[in-house]
DNA sequence: CCCATCCGCATACGCTCCGTATGCCAATTG
DNA sequence: CAATTGGCATACGGAGCGTATGCGGATGGG
């Protein structure tokens, strides 16, 4: 009946993660009492203040674990692009995709940034920005995007439009329409990064 | 001594707003006591709820009057482009530039859509926008930009890049250089919009 | 000019939530 | 088996918020 200790440990951080990331996903961050999604999952503020030292400290760790996931995900479709531009621009619309879970669009793209401030600077929760980044230094050293661009801005800004999308087609009423827009206006968007007459070697 | 009624009540109006943009601005929504900053400005939480209702109505009149002002800069740096497609890349570049205050950045881009949900559902706070999807549909039209995109969606996403461009900079421990640097790969994305453009892909 | 009414705003109260200090018990260690 | 560590719960004080209530001065009709 007893477990080791190490496993019983990492199970209630396990629980208070999961329980936070629930109730911020819905009701959001400022809404979530922790004593009540404490509780849900059959714990106490105790063991939050404990683990993770604040509100402010599980938030991150969820959000890390949130982060983690899209990157994982976001490389695995890429891997089966055909070409290296494709690539790209299948991490872009995969992100896209992902971002429309309202638990994503709430936790990463509202409350997150209201808490923790600029996404740009958290510690860890970077990954698909960094591989999107990778891709366009490489594309451009093929000479399949123009020169002169830093890869980490481009890669934010784009990340910028992407969250764009995604909540525009998250709260469209007709989300296959809006979609099919949204992401036509999108890889035009990303034709401007493209070398005139250079593009399309492969 | 004695003003009008109208005149004593549109100003308690005012100082509230003045002060909550100063805390908003400044600590944050979330930190902002009512108790304080109202009587930074003199009054109480009363005068608060009679107006406003409650904090988040607060916020959306803070909102829309930094919203307004916004719009008005924007239009009037804008109205003195010479073409039209400049007067797009002018409208863009100068959004940035107000966007780079840390209170505009704070109260439009971090809390705002934490406590009011997607900015592109505030009612009475898209004139920016709205005027940039304006300029876009005349571009379209003249043949300068490509047809088939919407307007309002395409102008989503370049705000959405816009606010990551001034986000960048603003946090940039050399605003002078980053500035030229993202303005730089922010132009570039815009291309992706003009016709004549090779490398077409979809 | 006076009085009744209205309403803008302040005050008072109870509630919820949060952070810290403290305590308890099981698991580890020698 | 005793000692100790530390994971987690409990207890307490304070701050902030929303609502109900109260006050005073401006307003408008007689």
């Amino acid at each position: 009946m007893h477990r080791p200790r190490k496993e019983m440990i990492a199970e209630t951080r396990a629980k208070l993660i999961a329980a936070a990331r629930r109730a911020f996903g819905t009701i959001g961050y400022a809404e979530a009492s922790m004593d009540d999604f404490t509780a849900s999952a059959r714990l106490t503020r105790g063991a939050l203040y404990h683990h993770f030292g604040d509100k402010k400290g599980l938030l991150e760790a969820v959000i890390a674990e949130i982060d983690a996931e899209m990157a994982a995900r976001v490389n695995e479709v890429a891997s089966r692009a055909p070409t290296r531009w494709q690539r790209f621009v299948d991490e872009c619309t995969t992100y896209i995709e992902m971002a429309l879970e309202p638990e994503i669009q709430r936790i990463m793209f509202r409350d997150g940034p209201a808490v923790l401030g600029d996404p740009a600077q958290w510690s860890n929760a970077n990954a698909c920005v960094g591989s999107m980044a990778d891709h366009l230094a490489v594309l451009q050293g093929e000479g399949v995007v123009v020169p002169g661009l830093d890869p980490e801005t481009a890669a934010r800004l784009i990340n910028g439009a992407s969250s764009q999308a995604s909540q525009r087609i998250a709260n469209s009423n007709d989300p296959e329409a809006t979609s099919k827009m949204v992401v036509a206006a999108f890889k035009q968007l990303l034709e401007g990064l493209l070398k005139k007459n250079g593009g399309r070697t492969d």
